[in-house]
DNA sequence: GTATACGGTTCTACATGTAAAATGTAATAG
DNA sequence: CTATTACATTTTACATGTAGAACCGTATAC
């Protein structure tokens, strides 16, 4: 015999990757902290080889930074990388749009088509979390249409980097420029008790915001 | 101080990486082969750490793929995945050109232009192996047009896999292709005392081949 | 105050140890 | 001959050991 294809005993190095990968994406490891190998091996209760190799994978994926010598750090994104990350996945997401119409099977239409029903109700019933959720289905299903499993792993690969991303710039949007300018802004325009004008800083204001995070909402 | 930029001590597994990859593509790791971490650790004369790092580095970049529990072996390319990868890299590169054209210094265009004229002495004199050479400048080149580093990163993963998938390819074109229908083919026409047939089916042959790895050497 | 030097502590990168899984091989059954 | 089992060997995945680099706090010079 020669190929024994079935085995699957789940390895430990698999379930810590999944562990910080899923902290990264939700928050709780914010960007620029340090992946301390030692402390995240005491909590994880795991020995040091497996969350070593973890972490490594994690800088393969785009999610994490190396400093050689120095640590690895979660991956901090400014809005210039929300750009050259959605230029990118604009380009693969367009190419396996495309290719996938002349790919696509009886079931990939049907499966979209679903989702694109259940997408309906969330939006009637403002359901923003579910929404987010078919979103990204949608999404997956789009890059999946080519069927081209190169494809497939490059847009992937881009999908958890922009959500990433998006969050990064996102607090960058909200923290730096109303921290500044705009704030700047504002208080002049209060100071003149030019209640109008404030008004309208403050509305341009949550307009960049929205249009920055629409694509979150949106586009993914 | 917080920022201490400048540190640059080589490590082990960054040489070791260096070796593996070359040795793949080079030819000198087949595809298929095992990557045995005790052989190579062996053969290398460092321990077992850097050199299972440096593998797992290369299954993350796509040179190599992963079996849990039974180990790593180099990347093994069909046509099909030629044309899998191809389609990926032309969508990046196609993108990457048309943001680059608004995108370009000059001393882009002027790096295109040098490069562009060395090669057309390498074509007058037949120079195939600094044909490859600069061929493969001038598409990272291009890739770089773009000014976007996620768009360089994806390019450039794409990159060592086509070299490997088309060496591969090539294989299995002269191979697979060869060893069955055409030989076939030939040998009935012998047979038949045809040689004009066989030749004609020879030629068939080699054009095949010439159409699969002109891609080789001039779209890469 | 800022900058530099020192010393203890922690961490990274590499080396080594080891249980359990996979593999190879020979003996045996069909 | 092929298939199966039993056993020895090798390898993987994880655990642990450790030298030297990086970090951190304090002290000292400017």
């Amino acid at each position: 015999m020669e190929l024994n294809l079935i085995q699957n005993q789940t390895r430990v190095v698999d379930t810590v990757r999944g562990a910080l990968r899923d902290a990264i994406l939700e928050g709780r490891l914010a960007p620029g902290q340090k992946l301390s190998v030692p402390e995240l091996s005491r909590q994880l209760g795991v020995s040091r080889s497996p969350v070593r190799e973890a972490i490594l994978q994690l800088v393969a994926e785009g999610l994490a930074v190396e400093l050689p010598r120095r640590g690895v750090l979660v991956a901090e994104f400014g809005l210039q990388d929300v750009a050259h990350i959605f230029e990118v996945r604009e380009a693969l997401e367009v190419a396996s749009v495309r290719l996938g119409a002349g790919r696509a099977t009886r079931d990939d239409l049907e499966a979209l088509r679903k989702l694109l029903e259940e997408q309906a109700l969330q939006v009637k019933r403002n359901d923003l979390e579910g929404y987010q959720q078919t979103d990204l289905h949608f999404h997956k299903l789009l890059g999946s249409l080519s069927h081209n499993p190169v494809m497939e792993r490059h847009i992937g690969l881009l999908k958890d980097q922009s959500r990433l991303a998006l969050e990064n710039s996102a607090r960058s949007i909200a923290q730096l420029e109303r921290g500044h300018a705009e704030h700047v802004e504002i208080l002049a325009a209060l100071k003149a008790r030019d209640g109008e004008r404030a008004a309208e800083v403050l509305l341009r204001h949550f307009e960049r915001i929205r249009a920055s995070l629409g694509d979150w909402l949106s586009g993914r």
